[in-house]
DNA sequence: TCTGAAATGAAAATGATTTTCATTTCCATG
DNA sequence: CATGGAAATGAAAATCATTTTCATTTCAGA
């Protein structure tokens, strides 16, 4: 196992918390930074496992990595320029838990998200 | 410009409404239908363009097609055995329609899954 | 029958992500 | 100060979905 470059997850910060793996290499590099393609999407994977980062999907299907608060939540999603609002989740939580409790699941996880035009776009 | 294969929409039906362009590819196979990767691909993307099927992301990247329009559901998947129990979703509509609307965004969709372990494993 | 546009699909190209594996860096302990 | 092993690193190759290219086939209409 591997535990993330700190420079890593300073340039994500840097670029506002939001970018994909590919991007946080660039920039990385355009600074200078010398590092690796792989260890970028090690960290990125990293810092995802240990939920300092949340990972989401663009339209193209890039994974883009997001700084995230520690309290469970949603997003809701612009599929044209990806603005993200984050999602207090109380109700989903509740129907998760009980739709899982009435087929015998145990260890329930889940995953919601909204995504639609925001209205800027 | 292409138009739809109709044997592919028939085989997105069959498959429950909700596949992958693999999936629909393999299943299309498996049945013996000739057909190309590519043009199912291009007939996919020419739903999608009709708005005939929605196109959503699963966490791997890989695009999913899901008929428009039919009554969706969710799905309560075993992390272990894989079992998959489909749930309807009333509650999760509303709370996306409603989340998104209060902060300005249309067309709106959205997806849900539960997980957990089932009572066999 | 002829002709051109649309459809088709095999193969190559693309691009993100993952894997492999040899090398380097760290660090605790002798 | 060694030094030995674990963790980190990164270049290159592999993987995999998707797109593009391009030559061929189909088919409707003149």
């Amino acid at each position: 196992m591997s535990r993330s470059n700190p420079r890593v997850l300073s340039t994500l910060e840097r670029a506002g918390g939001f970018a994909s793996a590919q991007e946080v290499y660039r920039l990385m590099q355009r600074e200078g930074q010398k590092i690796g393609l792989t260890t970028v999407y090690r960290s990125l994977q990293s810092l995802v496992n240990d939920k300092i980062v949340d990972v989401l999907r663009r339209d193209d299907g890039e994974a883009i990595y997001r700084l995230c608060g520690e309290t469970h939540h949603h997003h809701l999603v612009c599929k044209s320029c990806g603005e993200t609002v984050e999602i207090e989740g109380g109700a989903i939580e509740k129907w998760a838990l009980n739709v899982a409790k009435d087929h015998g699941f145990r260890e329930v996880g889940h995953t919601a998200e909204i995504f639609g035009l925001c209205s800027k776009c």
